[in-house]
DNA sequence: TCTGGGGTCCTAGGACCC
DNA sequence: TCTGGGGTCCTAGGACCC
């Protein structure tokens, strides 16, 4: 989706349509703002003039989205706000709207599902679609099927979004950027070396700032230098795992299957404080952020209908150096005061001297609440590592125990 | 004026088991 | 005096993604 984030602002404010805005920080109350200052007006006739700016932005955080006009400035997603402020401060800045962003996830996501229904969930604002066996899907290389899913999604939602299609996940990701906003890309795979070879590794799903900053050192800019490598050569700079694994993508070749359905592995709830805490000075208030957390977690677990058993804590240093500690227990568990408990104990075996910016609470080893894994193990019946023949429960599997 | 929040996956060492 | 070879689970950190 082409700046999603700030589209779904869009699409209650036009009034702001190619003005630079960007979406992000912190938890600033806009709509109750704005519906003070202008009781009764449509939000669409809101004047733009009484909209926050970036300039008059105060807190610790960092840009979601900014529209096309804004990244003219040189601001763009995960940038801090104060630095934002500085490049574009006549931006317009508003927070995220999650209930909305949800909807019309969910929104979009139905829609190319009842086109195609080999869908991979990718985050809010992405998707993986396998055209393989969509009727017509191979028509003109896949952009008829592209152009009805287009029309399809700014029809539901009114937002337009970027499709690549390729012969596989990896093309097709570097594909859907080659002509935003709005825009189809056919990549085929005779066009590996005229469309992909050039571009910049960074590119690459799954090449961030660390790998990118080490094939530079190495005297490697573009996807085509990776290919002209051996696979030796990578193997022995970065290990078997990424260097065949560097050689295939510069090849183009890419075997993931679009996976329509995953089960989450962890749940968690952090935040950042408004000023650094003490755990000393700040005990009380850190206490109580804490539970709140922990609480926190504990409804998502249950709403989603799951519990966990490995229970850990984030700290993050003012220094913004990370600490994490966790505590595998016995029993699954979706309660909060468990979590707490266990969390609490975690927070003992880590340092804790240094001023913090920010908590976080994780629940791992996640199970279906009404699977039998789920049930305790007093709950369940005994049965040996070996299986079937400690499933009697005879005497001599007894002792076992 | 530094740098959100929610995730996944990988690595590596140690405990422990057969 | 020299000490296997698998395997799984747990823990901590880190890279990376949206």
């Amino acid at each position: 989706m082409d700046a999603f984030f700030a589209s779904v602002e869009l699409l209650r404010y036009p009034q702001l349509k190619g003005l630079p805005m960007v979406i992000g920080g912190g938890r600033r109350k806009v709509d109750e703002i704005l519906a003070r200052d202008h009781a009764g007006l449509p939000l669409d006739e809101v004047p733009v003039a009484a909209f926050p700016l970036l300039k008059d932005y105060v807190g610790r955080g960092v840009i979601t989205t900014a529209t096309y006009a804004a990244r003219q400035f040189g601001v763009g997603s995960a940038m801090g706000m104060m630095k934002a402020a500085k490049l574009c401060p006549q931006a317009i800045v508003l927070p995220v709207d999650f209930d909305e962003v949800r909807r019309l996830s969910r929104l979009f996501k139905n829609t190319i599902r009842e086109i195609a229904p080999v869908v991979e969930d990718r985050g809010v604002d992405e998707v993986y679609i396998d055209f393989t066996e969509v009727p017509g899907g191979q028509r003109e290389g896949g952009r008829v099927l592209a152009r009805l899913i287009q029309k399809s999604i700014l029809q539901a939602t009114g937002l337009t979004c970027s499709i690549g299609v390729a012969p596989n996940k990896l093309i097709a990701k570097l594909a859907s950027e080659f002509n935003k906003p709005n825009g189809i890309s056919i990549v085929y795979a005779d066009d590996l070396e005229s469309k992909i070879w050039p571009l910049a590794v960074r590119k690459v799903n799954g090449i961030g700032p660390k790998a990118d900053a080490k094939l530079e050192r190495l005297g490697i800019r573009t996807v085509g230098e990776i290919a002209a490598k051996d696979v030796q050569w990578l193997i022995d700079h970065f290990g078997q795992s990424t260097g065949a694994w560097m050689h295939a993508i510069s090849w183009g070749r890419d075997d993931r299957p679009v996976v329509t359905e995953s089960e989450p592995v962890s749940m968690s709830r952090e935040t950042t404080f408004d000023r650094n805490l003490h755990a000393v000075r700040d005990r009380a208030e850190l206490g109580a952020i804490f539970t709140h957390l922990c609480e926190k977690v504990a409804e998502d677990l249950r709403r989603k209908g799951y519990v966990g058993k490995t229970i850990g804590i984030k700290l993050r240093y003012d220094d913004f150096k990370t600490a994490t500690r966790d505590q595998t227990i016995a029993a699954f568990t979706a309660d909060g005061k468990t979590i707490r408990q266990i969390g609490g104990q975690c927070l003992k075996r880590v340092p804790l001297e240094r001023p913090l910016r920010l908590l976080g609470v994780r629940v791992g080893a996640l199970a279906r609440a009404d699977s039998a894994e789920a049930k305790t193990p007093s709950q369940r019946v005994a049965v040996g590592q070996r299986g079937s023949e400690a499933a009697d429960a005879s005497p001599a599997t007894a002792s076992l125990f």
